[in-house]
DNA sequence: GCGGATCAC
DNA sequence: TATGGTGATCCGC
């Protein structure tokens, strides 16, 4: 756990986890976005989170160091009657298949405005970019990165607005496909589901050519296809861009998969869990098996059970139904706010928003809760739970009126110097 | 139930 | 000049 005397922090630098990294300047492109960054108000505050990261991890050295051979011993025993039983679950009849569009976004830009396609570019805007094509991607330019870094990194660099409209209007087309092949497939979001082909291909006994159809559509598609969704969707970022890679269905083959795969590509596995399991000397799923008594140990029943599965090549073999939805929610970002007459007049312009939107859904909340951000990137939610369901912007903004006048109560005299409010 | 954190897209 | 918005889940109170 070394703290940050590389000169910058692991949570801003390039991630070159994407495709069409491949072969750039990591250290120049890290330069040029600590650079940027260094001194700001959100540099500042990732140092802090960092920090706290840091901190998280020392305390579970502390831990694993008095962590006795015994205790280990029967942590073994415990993970070796575990892994059998998860053994014994395993369903390798199914073929899940997991569709990602990649770029898609800049994709249908670039369908609707060829002189795009050789230009580096990017959907978003100044302060945050959504996704770029592969010329960009070049410089380093990638999704979640603000539009002005990007700018330096790439001058030329053509940024377009985003035309979400749109984007539905292509992702409802592609949607329509899905339906043919699974009814009951899942959507994870505009670019990306989930299908399960087994029906499909015991009937048809062929792979349907729905490659060529999306090709007209987004030049890059990615299908992964293996007997489970887990490995699914680490198959559809394996050929990159525009191809497809099928799993074999036997336990072998996806034995041999997973000892390979870095525990950042599974899904669930973000950075701030890469940087924990690493600094147990954990970097691939190999290492995940290995250690899985340590990991017993030190982490919640519930995530040493996922990696357990995860380290096992197991996951869903079934797609879920679409599940009720179980909160809904607005937030907006500003220059900074101060003045409390502003601040309560947003706060119900956002509540009339939020139940508008409720009321397209036709849907009613027991919690309301209220989300600040403060110029300094510091998020703080405040909550209450009522005895009944409210819906109307006027019920809601009677709750989150109260939350927030006590929150400015509790810094005053100071005020509260928002950039963000949600709710 | 609450609040902070993490994660995915 | 400038670092998003939405929804879900988990952990430790």
């Amino acid at each position: 756990s070394d703290n940050t005397k590389e000169g910058f922090l692991s949570r801003m630098a390039l991630n070159d986890n994407k495709a069409g990294m491949e072969g750039l300047d990591r250290d120049k492109i890290n330069k040029i976005i600590m650079e940027t960054s260094k001194g700001s108000r959100f540099y500042e505050n990732e140092l802090k989170k960092e920090q706290q990261v840091n901190q998280r991890i020392e305390k579970m050295m502390l831990q694993k160091a008095q962590i006795t051979e015994q205790q280990l011993k029967k942590a073994q025993a415990q993970v070796e009657r575990v892994a059998l039983e998860l053994e014994r679950s395993r369903d390798l009849t199914r073929v899940i298949v997991h569709v990602d569009m990649d770029a898609f976004y800049a994709a249908v830009e670039m369908r609707d405005c060829p002189e795009l396609k050789d230009k580096p570019m990017a959907v978003g805007s100044m302060s945050m970019l959504s996704t770029s094509n592969y010329h960009a991607r070049k410089f380093g330019v990638r999704a979640a990165m603000p539009g002005f870094i990007a700018k330096k990194l790439c001058p030329n660099l053509v940024i377009v607005p985003p035309n979400f409209d749109k984007y539905r209007a292509v992702s409802d087309e592609i949607r329509e496909i899905f339906a043919d092949y699974d009814p009951h497939f899942q959507p994870v979001s505009l670019d990306e589901a989930y299908l399960d082909f087994t029906d499909h291909l015991e009937k048809r006994q062929s792979w349907p050519e729905i490659m060529f159809y999306y090709d007209s559509i987004a030049p890059f598609t990615l299908l992964g296809i293996a007997p489970n969704m887990m490995l699914a969707k680490v198959c559809s970022d394996k050929n990159k861009p525009n191809g497809q890679y099928v799993l074999p269905s036997t336990r072998e083959a996806v034995m041999d998969f997973v000892q390979a795969l870095p525990v950042r590509k599974v899904s669930g596995i973000g950075k701030v869990s890469e940087k924990m399991l690493n600094a147990l000397g954990i970097s691939s799923c190999s290492h995940l098996a290995q250690q899985m008594a340590l990991l017993s140990l030190l982490f919640s029943e519930t995530s040493w059970h996922h990696f357990m599965q995860v380290s096992l090549g197991l996951g869903s073999t079934y797609i879920p139904r679409h599940e009720e939805r179980k909160s809904m929610s607005t937030e907006r970002t500003f220059k900074e706010l101060s003045k409390v007459e502003e601040q309560l007049s947003l706060c119900r312009e956002l509540c009339e928003d939020l139940a508008e939107d409720m009321k397209k859904e036709d849907l009613k909340g027991k919690t309301v809760t209220l989300k600040l951000k403060n110029v300094n990137f510091e998020v703080k939610t405040r909550a209450l739970t009522l005895q009944y369901a409210v819906a109307t912007a006027d019920e809601i903004f009677a709750v989150a009126k109260d939350l927030l006048k006590m929150e400015i109560e509790n810094e005053s005299p100071q005020p509260l110097r928002l950039r963000l409010m949600g709710n």
